[in-house]
RNA sequence: GUGGUUGUAGCUCAAUGGCAGAGUGACGGAUUGUGGUUCCGUUGGUUGCGGGUUCAAAUCCCGUCAGCCACCCCA
């Protein structure tokens, strides 16, 4: 062996060992039955694009992040590592025109890569999990987005949170009725998207900062305070916004909208109407909506809106498309600090382990455990080189957390029994082999 | 990309220019057919890495790498 090279993993990049393991693959799999209960269903697309897949998409700042790759032996197609999940449903959309029936539901749960600094819960690897409607121009296919949100929070065991939901096309109307020109519309959407962090003061003071008129900042920032309980808050904005259609358009959506999620049985105390919320991304055309827990600071755990013009880039014609988009990596964490996650699933898949007294009774337990997992019980058979002292193998099924230990020895197996002990509160049982897989049943409740 | 901060045993941390330590873990024993609790013992280190200052550096200085935090941006 030559000197070993320090292990170690690229920036922004994580291994997740087993017991972190069950702990994402319980989130990734609830939320995919809530998908499933909706109608959505799988798609699967390559880590790799080509370079000219994901370029000219996101725009110049973002495009830098992209990681890009390389073969070695061939530059004949650039290769980019994919950015997002959306992109790369839209190039599908497009190339399987004849395949794929409209209205198009799928999810798709999977890592994408940015070469961004990491933080706290920002990574250079992530998962990213979306779920999106193609071909309904309507608001149903939003409402049943928020819905289905809704579901997927309530079903994890987050007990207080709040969808807010906004419109692109409001947006636009308050910035003609503040009258700020078009080409700052973006600098003015950046900085009223901070109004939960920086407040109406902070927010004035960028705007100003970034040469909008005092007069203009003032009806902007009184605009955006606009507040009531949900259509409420609709009703208080459009008595402003009459003269501005686009904006009139936003909030008749916006209406639409709640009639369906009503509909839907969405409860109100689950979403609000919330005029400062913008979404980073630029290729949002209509309703925009984030989710944020109450009483924590992380920032969102979902985000989504409509894009209608996005599939475009690859098709001669547009299809109205709305997605939502959940931070999983996020939730997983907040899981933890909220500890939401149900007691089965800490430690180890392991339900019982079958120990082995020594080489003579090796073969018993061997076929006990063979018995064992035909019943379909989750069985380790200890396994060891040295000496197999059955203190070890209890320290070993205690330290992974197993909770159950089965032992038999020659007196057990004389009298044809096993002895089931339960870890937790240490009782144990005998049972004849027939009855054991019941019995431990009975013993993990 | 900008600014700040931290880096010492497997893990959590102490040692503020003068012998590198504790807790916890790991391993062994008390207990050769029973873990977790208790007691005894053993094991623990290139102080991230490279250079400099000094009689003497974990400690001060420079560089570098990595983590974290804030900004930018975003999930």
């Amino acid at each position: 062996m030559s000197a070993s090279i320090k292990p170690r993993l690229p920036k922004g990049f994580r291994d997740f060992l087993p017991e972190t393991m069950l702990k994402r693959d319980y989130v990734i799999n609830t939320i995919r039955e809530v998908f499933h209960l909706y109608g959505f269903e799988p798609l699967q697309t390559p880590v790799l694009e080509l370079r000219e897949t994901l370029f000219g998409k996101y725009g110049e700042d973002a495009e830098q992040l992209i990681f890009e790759a390389q073969h070695g032996r061939s530059d004949k197609d650039p290769l980019a590592m994919r950015y997002d999940l959306t992109v790369p449903l839209a190039r599908v959309v497009a190339q399987y025109e004849n395949d794929i029936k409209l209205p198009f539901k799928r999810y798709q749960i999977a890592p994408v890569w940015r070469g961004e600094r990491p933080q706290r819960g920002r990574y250079r690897e992530f998962f990213q999990c979306d779920a999106d409607i193609v071909g309904v121009a309507n608001m149903s296919a939003d409402a049943e987005l928020i819905s289905l949100t809704v579901a997927i929070l309530r079903k994890l065991g987050f007990p207080a949170f709040t969808v807010k939901i906004n419109n692109r096309k409001l947006l636009t109307g308050m910035g003609q009725y503040s009258g700020v020109p078009d080409e700052q519309l973006p600098d003015l959407y950046r900085s009223v998207d901070k109004f939960d962090k920086i407040g109406a003061d902070g927010v004035k003071k960028e705007l100003i900062e970034r040469g909008i008129s005092d007069d203009s900042v003032s009806r902007m920032v009184a605009l955006l305070q606009t507040h009531g309980t949900g259509l409420e808050s609709l009703d208080n904005i459009e008595d402003v916004m009459d003269r501005f259609p686009a904006a009139m358009e936003g909030i008749r959506e916006l209406r639409e909208m709640a009639q369906h999620m009503d509909n839907l049985g969405v409860s109100s105390e689950f979403y609000e109407f919330d005029f400062t919320t913008v979404r980073g991304l630029g290729y949002y055309t209509g309703p925009i909506f984030e989710t944020i827990l109450k009483g924590e600071t992380i920032g969102s755990i979902s985000g989504g809106g409509r894009y209608n013009d996005l599939i475009g880039m690859f098709r001669r014609e547009s299809l109205p498309t709305t997605g939502v988009s959940l931070g999983i990596e996020r939730i997983i964490d907040l899981m933890d600090d909220m500890k939401l996650y149900p007691a089965h699933i800490s430690g180890t898949v392991v339900q019982v382990l079958v120990t082995i007294f020594g080489e003579e009774t090796q073969s018993a337990s061997t076929k006990l455990a063979a018995e064992l997992r035909q019943a379909g019980i989750n069985t380790e058979l200890y396994m060891d080189d040295g000496k197999m002292k059955l203190g070890k193998q209890f320290t070993h099924a205690d330290k992974k957390r197993i909770p159950l230990v089965a032992t038999l020895g020659a007196d057990e197996i004389a009298q044809g029994i096993v002895k089931i002990k339960r870890l937790s509160d240490g009782t144990e049982i005998s049972a004849t082999r027939a009855e054991a897989a019941a019995k431990i049943r009975e013993l993990l409740g």
